[in-house]
DNA sequence: CCATGTGAACAAATTCACAGCA
DNA sequence: TGCTGTGAATTTGTTCACATGG
């Protein structure tokens, strides 16, 4: 192991800035597999069997574990429980994330009821709308509030992440508000372009794209 | 140009087979800029352009294109009615999909909703669900109908590609009866591991590894 | 001229193969 | 012995730089 400074004894590989979105998009797939294992009371797994068991890459799950540290005895695997809660630091899973979605239609109401109903790290603090219609509706837990009142919003719950779930239309000017009102996070589900801002993540989720792809898979 | 066999005038580049997840899903954001484009009453665009107002790269739109022909003018540019048409067609959406739900519950609802009312290329033909409760619900313009009738609806429609928005914990047995109904593409949005099926193509959309990878990027 | 299309250079990601350690 | 962890090899993807041709 380098001799990399502030390494730990289970020692952190690198800096973990250098992570790619690939790795942590995979890493959050194994922490799933853990946790299935985990209530299955399954305690030690090998890459091997867990890449068998989920339809996974044994290498591909050891060289994306080595990006954080060292998790495994060798000649025996991988403790289920420690890699999972270690896992879970790592990726900041350990504390809850407050949560707004911009947008309470089709889409927004869906993820407002599914991450209620399954939450995990994610909380939906609150939820806007520009559509009088719409505003002061009861969705899950929270009462759909207007969207001039973002700013406030983000302000009084502390939300770093938000979910943009707007129509195409309305997506460019929701996302600067979003900017404007500070979040620092932004998962975007309109078919819409958006610059990047310096300082706020912003990963967007391509649901024509994939399928499109599917159709594309089909042309004969 | 390379003579390859069967290419014409303005040829195919190579066989459409090998062509990239990545490219496809890119060649998919490329054409929604260039509907965009269309509306607004943009006839002719060079990559560069293309580039900025979206903020994409001219090269990997280039590269990307000459996957599957050459289309622009050297010196002027593209033609963006006639790229748009030529794309759509290479991606099979000159026709329409018709296309099942296997789970109606919030994420599966709002699908049926969305594509209901921004209906291109993808038409939902019909929804299933295990729930008494949720079978014969209106949704849409569909009736929810109880999954074991899902390969009798998937003859009848002839669904090709389905959407997964089940439980977890019914995600395998649903994709399985999927397989034996016969449809040929799967986007399964369960946080379910699934083994690849030949001449089924199926893709995962997971979403808790998007939200996931927020968290990390902010890690204090 | 000027933007496309493309080989060549570069970078990133994956897989291989095996050293090293429990 | 058997599995982890990792350099080295390979494959895949992106960017550069420029020849090509309307």
């Amino acid at each position: 192991m380098p001799g990399a400074l502030g390494a730990r004894a289970e020692g952190l590989a690198a800096d973990l800035s250098a992570v790619s979105s690939l790795t942590l998009n995979r890493i959050s797939i194994y922490l799933r597999c853990l946790r299935i294992l985990s209530e299955r009371g399954v305690r030690r797994i090998s890459s091997q069997e867990l890449a068998q068991r989920f339809h996974l890459s044994a290498t591909q799950i050891r060289k994306d574990l080595a990006c954080f540290g060292e998790f495994g005895i060798r000649g025996v695997g991988y403790d289920v429980p420690t890699l999972e809660q270690r896992l879970s630091e790592l990726l900041g899973l350990d504390r809850e994330h407050p949560l707004v979605i911009v947008g309470m239609g089709n889409l927004g109401c869906a993820f407002a009821r599914h991450l209620e109903f399954n939450r995990r790290c994610f909380r939906v603090v609150g939820g806007v709308d520009v559509d009088p219609q719409t505003i002061g509706k009861r969705v899950g837990g929270l009462v759909v509030r207007p969207t001039r009142d973002l700013r406030r919003l983000v302000r009084e719950t502390g939300a770093e992440i938000a979910l943009l779930t707007v129509p195409p239309e309305a997506a460019r000017q929701s996302y600067d508000a979003l900017i404007e009102a500070g979040v620092r996070a932004i998962l975007n589900f309109s078919p819409i372009r958006l610059p990047q801002q310096p300082g706020v993540k912003l990963k967007n989720v391509e649901l024509r794209s994939q399928l499109e792809e599917l159709a594309f898979f089909l042309r004969d």
